[in-house]
DNA sequence: AATAGTGTACCACTATAATAATACACTATT
DNA sequence: AATAGTGTATTATTATAGTGGTACACTATT
């Protein structure tokens, strides 16, 4: 048998630059925190940061000017978004289905729930303003 | 920020150990495999087997009996139903939501897919048969 | 009584990820 | 030219999970 592997904490924050990058904190062409001050911020090691943008650079997302820093690629959410689509599709949604059958549980049910869900959501965004 | 753990292979192992009983291979009051038997099954340490095991006891999913084995307790299946079900609905289906909402899903898409998926497991099984 | 199969406990070892601490080459700024 | 801020590379160290191996107490069977 074959086991899941752990994720590692350079891939957890490579996905936290995504989001970041997602929700217009980093726009594209902007510059991103260098590998020193990001690794403070998460109470890390600048190496471990560094192998995240180093990902994330192989996924055509940042891009690196040398001497410089990291900059976000021009159509980066895009492509971010698109990714997580991709994977969210082929990966997630088999495995929530498996689930949903093992569990016993109807697609109506999922429905219903959703609608609970997002009016919560609505209501305390609501409330903050 | 505090960074997911990986799950251990002790976990992975009682969570198939608890599939096997939701599925009926191993049912209520039956003896289980050994420590070493299972241990030689996964390929893995009879010591990591002991610690699912373990874990499974904590969660009055198995008995041990001294020198003899571990056996399913008498509503096994039940139990472990319900658990799953309180985690997938209190755990994986917010998360499940949140993404929905960041990648512009809606309801609608996932209730046509999961149409799909349903049909193409039932032709699969009806091949087998 | 003897034996073989149980679970349990212990300890040293290994593999891996992450850390820590440097050093170096490059660039912008002064 | 000097300096400070970049990324990058290297090496040693630490922390942890899992392994390997052994020993022990218990139980059923012979």
């Amino acid at each position: 048998m074959e086991f899941s592997q752990p994720k590692g904490i350079y891939q957890q924050i490579a996905d936290q630059v995504c989001e970041r990058i997602l929700s217009g904190e980093w726009a594209a062409e902007e510059r991103i925190p260098s590998v020193r001050e990001l690794a403070v911020d998460m109470g890390v090691n600048p190496n471990t940061v560094a192998r995240s943008y180093q990902s994330l650079v192989d996924d055509m997302h940042i891009e690196n000017r040398r001497g410089i820093g990291y900059f976000v690629i021009q159509n980066a959410r895009e492509r971010i978004l698109e990714n997580m689509k991709n994977r969210f599709i082929n990966m997630e949604l088999p495995r929530l289905f498996r689930t949903m059958q093992k569990l016993g549980i109807k697609p109506e049910e999922i429905v219903q729930r959703y609608e609970q869900f997002s009016q919560s959501v609505q209501v305390s965004q609501g409330e903050k303003q």
